[in-house]
DNA sequence: ATGGTTGCAAAGGCTTTGCAAACAT
DNA sequence: ATGTTTGCAAAGCCTTTGCAACCAT
C-alpha cells in the first residue's frame, strides 16, 4: 500500500482534509531520504508557500499515522524520519563527527521483543542508538 | 572509588573548583534514586540557594565525568540519571502511564557491542528504550 | 454554508549567556 | 591577587497557539 493511501486514510477516519500543503509535507518526508528536524523540513517547502507552523501541525499527524517516527538521537532538536516500507532498525553514532549509519539486526531485535514480554509488557517498539567513533575518525588521529 | 572523588579529580584536572554550590548538587544527584530532569533537580536544591543557572551549568560536567548520563526517553525535556555504580541498563517504558522499568541484559548488550564493531565502530555506549504497554494498563482495559 | 486549515505573529517552555558581585585558592 | 563561580535577568532556540482569512466539501 502506498504512503498517500495511508495517509489519506488516517486523515478521512479523523475528518480531516488532505489539502495541498499536506501533501506538499508528506513528499518531501518521503522524497528525503535521511532524517530530518522541522526546520529542515521547512527549508524543503517553504518556497512552495508552506508555513513552520503547519509543519509543526502536521508532523503530529504523519508520527500518529506511524509513516513517520521520532528518532531519538535526542541530541536538541527532535529528529524525524520516515518508516513506512522501512524495517525497524537502529543508529550507530560517531560522537565525533556526527555521522549516522543505520543497521538491522533480527537476532537483537527479537532478544528485544521477548525482554519486553518477559518483563510483562505488550511490546510495542524500540528505540536504540549506539554511540561510538568510527573508522575514519579514528584513522585521523 | 567514591563518587566525590570522581568529580573532585574531573575537576581538578580542569581548573575548576568543587564549591559549595556544586557539592550540593552533586549530592542531589546521588541522592535521587530515579531519574530526573533539571527542573527537578532544581527542586531538591533550590532551598539551599541554588540557582537554575548553575544546574544547567553543572550538568554538563557531570555528564562529561561520566557519573551521570542524559536518558533519552527524549519525550520532551532532557532526562538524567545518574549512572557511576550502576551497570548499564535499559528502559521500558508504557507508553500508556509513563511508568518506566529499568532490565539489564548482558546478551542483548554484548550483541549491541558486537555489531558496533563489525560496522567499525569503537564502541562508547548505547542507549535502548523499548516502547510497550505495562501489564496493569493492559489489565485496566 | 460549514467546519477544517493556513500563515502570521505572539506566546510558551526549556536552556544558555552577559554581567557584576562573591568566592576559592 | 587572581581567576573561577554564582545568581539574576535577559536573550535564545525550538515549538505551540490564538486569530482572522482561506479553503474543501
Amino acid at each position: 500500500m502506498d504512503y498517500r493511501t495511508i495517509f489519506i486514510d488516517y486523515l478521512q477516519k479523523r475528518g480531516l482534509r488532505l489539502t495541498r500543503v499536506r501533501s506538499i509535507i508528506l513528499e518531501a518526508v518521503f522524497t528525503t531520504h535521511s532524517h530530518f528536524d522541522a526546520d529542515e523540513l521547512y527549508d524543503l517547502v517553504r518556497h512552495k508557500d508552506v508555513s513552520r507552523a503547519t509543519i509543526y501541525r502536521t508532523l503530529p499527524f504523519l508520527v500518529d499515522s506511524k509513516l513517520v517516527k521520532k528518532s531519538m538521537f535526542g541530541l536538541n532538536k527532535e529528529k524525524y524520519e520516515h518508516i513506512y516500507g522501512h524495517p525497524n532498525h537502529f543508529h550507530i553514532i560517531c560522537t565525533k563527527c556526527g555521522r549516522v549509519i543505520e543497521q538491522i539486526d533480527k537476532g537483537i531485535e527479537c532478544s528485544i521483543i521477548r525482554l519486553a514480554e518477559n518483563s510483562g509488557f505488550e511490546y510495542k517498539d524500540y528505540n536504540l542508538r549506539i554511540s561510538g567513533i568510527c573508522s575514519l575518525c579514528n584513522n585521523n588521529e
